[in-house]
Parts: C-alpha cells; sequence; structure tokens
DNA sequence: GTCTATATTTCGATAGAC
DNA sequence: GTCTATCGAAATATAGAC
C-alpha cells in the first residue's frame, strides 16, 4: 500500500508517521489538520498527499503497526485449544504481554486516546479487515464458555493491571526505570492468577 | 449553566443528552454532528440551539455529571493523610469504585472512547476548570513518593482490574449478572492487596 | 518531490418568522 | 419551542506548474 519505493523519500514518509503519531496522540485524530502535521514538517499540505492518498491512511498505517505486533501474541494464544489448555498457556503469554506493551507503549496511546476515530476506520467499506480486530479477539477468548468465569476475570484482569500501570497510568511512575516497573507487574500478575487458581 | 428552567422543555433536554451519549460513544464527538442527534429526535439542528449555547456543552455536561460523581470519591481518599494512612484507606475505596464503575458504565465509556476530545474540552480557556481533572488527581496519589512504590502498583493495578473487568472488557461478560461479577472483581483486588501487603 | 491555487463539502452557528 | 434559510469557517482533496 505504501506509495514511493524510493529510498530517500522512504524517510519522509517515516518523518510523517512519527509527527503524526505524537499530534494524533496528543490533540486527537479529528483535531490534527494535515495543515498541522506539515507545518511541523516545513512543508506544505499537498506534499501529505504525495505519500498518503488519504488522511485515514496514515492513522491506518499506524494502526496496523501495533495490530501486526499484537496479532502475533494472540496467533499464539489461539492457538492452543479453548479450554484448560487455554488457561495453562495464560502465564506465559502475560509476560510476553508486558514487554508489548512497554516495547509498544507509543502505539498503544495513540489507540487509547482515539478509539473512536479507530473503530470508524476500520469498520470502514474501504479497508479490507480480513484482518480482525484484536479488540474483538479477546473479547471471544474472554467470553468463552469452556474457562471458568473466574479464570476469565482474572485474565481480564491481568489485561488490566498491565495496561493500566504501564501505559494509562504511566505519567505516575515516569521516574521508575522500565524494568523496575515491569518486575513489579509481573510480580502483581503473577499473583493475580497464583491465587486465584488456588481456590 | 442550563437553559431552560421550565418543566416540560427539561425533558427534551434530557432527551437530547441521552441521544448524544449514545452518539458520541458509538461513532466518537467529532464523527457526530448536530444534525445527526437532531434526526434522532426528529426536530432540527436549530432547535438544538435552545437548549445548548455550543456543541461542546453538551459533551461538557455529560462530562460533568462523570466528573462530580467521580470527584466525591476522590475528596474522600485526600481527605486522608499522603502515606499509609493513605495506604489503609485504599480497600475501602476498591469497594466503592466497584460500585462507581457499575452505576456510571454508560458515561465512562464515553469517557473512554473521547478522551481527546474531552482533553481539548476542559484544557481550553472557557471552561473554569478550577475543578481539576480526575485523571489528574489520579495520577498526583499514584505518583507520591511517601507511599511504597509497591503499593502504589497496586493501587494502579486494582483500578486496573476494576477498568477492564467493569468496563472496557465488559463484553465479555455480558451475561453474568452485575452482582457475580462485581463480587469476582472485589475478590480480585482483595487478592491484590492482601499478597501484596504481606511481602 | 514540493509548490500555489482552488474546488468541494460539511459542519457549527445565527437570523428571524411563526 | 421549533422551523426555514443562510452565513462563514475549516478541512480534505485535487489540478497543474516547476
Amino acid at each position: 500500500m505504501p506509495r514511493p519505493p524510493s529510498s530517500q523519500g522512504a524517510e519522509t514518509r517515516e518523518k510523517i508517521l512519527e509527527v503524526a503519531l505524537e499530534l494524533f496522540t496528543h490533540q486527537g485524530y479529528d483535531a490534527t489538520s494535515l495543515r498541522d502535521i506539515a507545518e511541523r514538517l516545513g512543508i506544505t499540505k499537498a506534499a501529505l498527499y504525495y505519500y498518503f492518498e488519504r488522511k485515514e491512511d496514515i492513522l491506518l498505517e499506524l494502526h496496523m503497526r501495533l495490530h501486526d505486533a499484537g496479532s502475533a501474541l494472540l496467533d499464539e494464544l489461539e492457538a492452543t485449544e479453548d479450554g484448560p489448555a487455554r488457561v495453562a498457556a495464560w502465564p506465559a503469554l502475560q509476560d510476553q504481554l508486558v514487554d508489548f506493551m512497554l516495547e509498544q507503549r507509543d502505539l498503544l496511546l495513540l489507540h487509547s486516546r482515539n478509539q473512536s476515530a479507530l473503530a470508524a476506520l476500520v469498520g470502514s467499506e474501504r479497508n479490507q479487515h480480513a484482518n480482525e480486530e484484536l479488540e474483538a479477539r479477546i473479547v471471544r477468548i474472554l467470553g468463552s464458555p469452556a474457562i471458568p468465569l473466574r479464570q476469565r476475570v482474572r485474565m481480564a484482569a491481568s489485561i488490566g493491571v498491565i495496561t493500566e500501570v504501564l501505559v494509562e497510568s504511566g505519567e505516575a511512575f515516569q521516574d521508575v526505570p522500565s524494568e523496575e516497573l515491569a518486575a513489579l507487574v509481573r510480580e502483581t500478575t503473577a499473583d493475580l492468577l497464583g491465587v486465584g487458581t488456588a481456590r
């Protein structure tokens, strides 16, 4: 889908995505005009159309980067059989999820702040979403009757813990080294399952 | 701030807020035009201006309802002294938070889906926000050096658990009675603090 | 590749009749 | 209280020169 395969224009393209990521996150997608992005880069609005056909496509590409990274994680979980096997696979996934959220923090914030714009985007005609939304896949996993409700609540709970501490409330823990914070989160989610399983 | 004190027009006003809540949540604030709202109510766009001076004011009023309800909870917590006393007060707050999120689920979803629109709204000149944003107050509490980091992570973690299970992933637990779900969430957050404190 | 200039559309908001 | 009609401002997107 990208436009120019030329090797130098690719830099500009990447800069556009960088600026868009920041502006979309901090002012919101709808409140950010193409003029905002262009001015920040010292070019004009029209130049953006050389790299992206539509404004939507900029957001879409940022979305897909997170989607693809997250999809790999979910594929792994969905490879297990729905039921006890999936519960057994959960602890390992939790650990990977911590790394994932630390690595993708910027894109996760973009998604968190622009949920409605993204919903409209992927729910649209144009974009062939043979690739199902991550959120929907997670909901399906958590809604499965093949897993005891208490377990499923604990699974959702760990997602909540990781998201809240590492992404949403991240501002409160700015001064804490990532590794230390990650260790505390892992400890917390481990307790969540440990105690829950024992009951 | 509301316009008409007349007793019958108040119904229409409330209906406007109901429809706006639904559309803002499902399509997003920016993607929802006043025409969308008016048509749903069988009136014209211009009629809305009899009840609200600006489109912003509709969102603002919905925002303030959640803000006021949540502010009461936070006031209570902030009444304690920063440090061990606040940690001691936390378990009780957690319990109240579960009820709060169940009661205010619709407004919480609105806020979650329109974070950027709301940030622009309250960060604006017009609205005297002597009332500080809830998020900022929470971040300050969670960032306090007077409380051990492990404790603060657990506090943030419980917020994450409650939000994720009762609001964000709520769709996965649609068929579960609220009371049962609330009980499981309370059990989970209690474990979170119980084990964490023991360490 | 980037520019200037402009077409097109949509939306928030206002004026004024009823 | 609700309507018709319209204004004015942005913003997306396009055309075409350089």
